[in-house]
DNA sequence: CTGTTAGCGCTTTCAG
DNA sequence: CTGAAAGCGCTAACAG
């Protein structure tokens, strides 16, 4: 493979000349840069994004660790960050956490090895006890994504309590009294942010708050499943559920044909996190839909802010979540 | 942050002792092993896998250029590849091609820039004339995945002929006499041979061939819905509709909802590749589903296996894919 | 069992 | 407007 040194030769001049046209570092005579080209064309040459890191020090690129690729919400945020990113010149790693506080380790050391110049964390819950003290030792610009852990790092996510107490609202002024609460990682501050606007949601309705209502599903599909069967299993079950996020709702649906429950005829169901389908298939969900894009966008600017100024205070930011009305709430009003 | 010189200067050894006990490339007494640790430990000293890189001439990472990387068939692609790609010591780099050539050849050269070991790419249309002649100079082991578009490459991907004749049949076994098609973009190997599956099933079927029941949908979303409306809008329109990809059978959906059309009590709708969550949403569709799994596994010992020994002759494999019965094909029968 | 040394391919002073 | 030369941090002969 073709190298600069194979230009140089070609064009009887310098590397460091070949160097500077190809990065408009310094003026070069439009002849020289002419024959400069002609070499580049003749050699196939293709530029060596390894050794120009080395040689300068920063790789241009910008780590991201999420868990749950497949995921319809992280991958309109990949999406959003990637686009970002390149206009920022800037190349995208990506790697899966899995959610486990050991892999996400594992996986942040190996962005850190590869030298990105920057990293976009979906922080698990054990992130606090691994990932973070390591990274914290790496001097490396960091910004956690969705969930909050660490206020002496950029952070960034959605508004959690006050869409979740919506969602009760909406139940509560559907006529439920009784409305079960599928909730997630109960180390998660998102899970901890939900609860709290189901709580509110539920004072607000003048409803007292049940425990036996919670079930934990562990933030995922199976754990979801199992929690909305106890839930159903109660001696006084729920005329509603509330899921706490997506990957739980597909769960949560699972459980509920398995049992022969209809959504909304026999129950009622309203979800965090939408689904780009979710106005073609039915139940059609009424959801909480996040600002993905802007989730992205945004994150991958303030990483990019402290690339440049790694002096900045510390941001934390919180983007508003949309109520989105459909059917599988069982009402007709749009509240 | 600390460097491999840091750390044999802290163990009192040379730089050559530390990379050998680093990568157990050589014998290390158990004392200087030690030292050598616990230097690291102390030093905080992080690999960089550029360095290595540079010096080693080989990145130890593959590269993955798909579309639609939200796409549920490509995101357990991903997980499948990169699974097995770790497995074998690679980090997996991962573009979007948008399925547009221009930009396919874009991250192509990125993924080469960044010195891949080697590439699995699911061509689009246009890459023939640009991305595979771009590649060609390259000298890099690549390996062709989903489309097959030339034999000189590996290639991988699935069945398409008969499982879509499948559908076929058992739409007319369903007693369906008018079967509508929405095929995707013109150029893509995978469009033409799900239609060569279509017209096999109708011959078997002893329908003919009517070229109004086809209607291109480009192999997205937007294009689909567009493609449905054309095909209900016929004088004489089709009783049963099958779509040729999960992006498009989103489409299809939107636009029969526009349409006041219920599946499958209006129309019975069958499509190619599966969602994950197909069976706890309705109309639960009846699909073929690709083995994507073990897709993505068999493409990277595809392409490991190249770049073990690159004088391998080009191998094209087909896997099968399964017909999975639900009852968006309106039938009870299990055919 | 361990160290010396010569690069890998580029960027970037410093000098003309 | 152009070049020489010194690295960037690591690996891998080669030598002991």
């Amino acid at each position: 493979m073709a190298t600069m040194d194979d230009v140089a030769r070609v064009a009887g001049v310098s590397t460091t000349t070949v160097s500077h046209v190809l990065n408009r570092t310094r003026p070069v005579s439009e002849r020289t840069t002419d024959r400069v080209m002609a070499a580049i064309e003749q050699t196939g040459y293709s530029q060596n994004t390894i050794a120009r890191a080395m040689a300068r020090g920063r790789t241009q690129s910008l780590g991201l660790a999420i868990s749950g690729l497949a995921n319809p919400y992280f991958s309109e945020l990949i999406a959003a960050v990637e686009e970002a990113a390149s206009a920022a010149q800037h190349t995208l790693l990506i790697a899966d956490t899995h959610d486990d506080p050991e892999h996400e380790l594992e996986v942040v050391r190996a962005l850190v090895e590869r030298r990105v110049d920057g990293l976009l964390l979906a922080p698990s819950a054990g992130a606090p006890s691994l990932a973070l003290p390591y990274l914290a030792g790496q001097s490396l610009p960091v910004v956690l994504l969705d969930r909050f852990v660490d206020s002496s790092l950029d952070q960034i996510g959605s508004e959690n309590v006050e869409p979740t107490a919506a969602l009760v609202d909406h139940l509560v002024a559907c006529g439920h009294t009784r409305i079960g609460f599928v909730a997630g990682s109960a180390e998660l501050s998102t899970t901890l942010e939900r609860l709290a606007g189901y709580e509110l949601g539920l004072e607000r309705g003048g409803m007292a708050f049940e425990p036996a209502l919670i079930a934990h599903g562990g933030s995922q599909r199976a754990g979801a499943a199992e929690a909305t069967r106890r839930l159903i299993g109660l001696a006084e079950p729920p005329s509603a559920l509330i899921s706490g996020n997506n990957a739980m709702t597909i769960g949560v649906l699972e459980a509920l044909q398995g049992l022969g429950r209809r959504v909304p005829d026999d129950i009622a169901l309203v979800a965090f996190d939408d689904f780009e389908w979710a106005d073609f298939f039915s139940p059609r969900l009424t959801v909480i839909a996040q600002p993905t894009d802007e989730l992205g966008l945004r994150a991958t600017e303030l990483l990019l802010s402290r690339l440049d100024d790694p002096t900045l205070e510390p941001r934390t930011i919180r983007l508003p979540a949309t109520f989105v009305h459909r059917e599988s709430c069982g009402c007709r009003d749009s509240s």
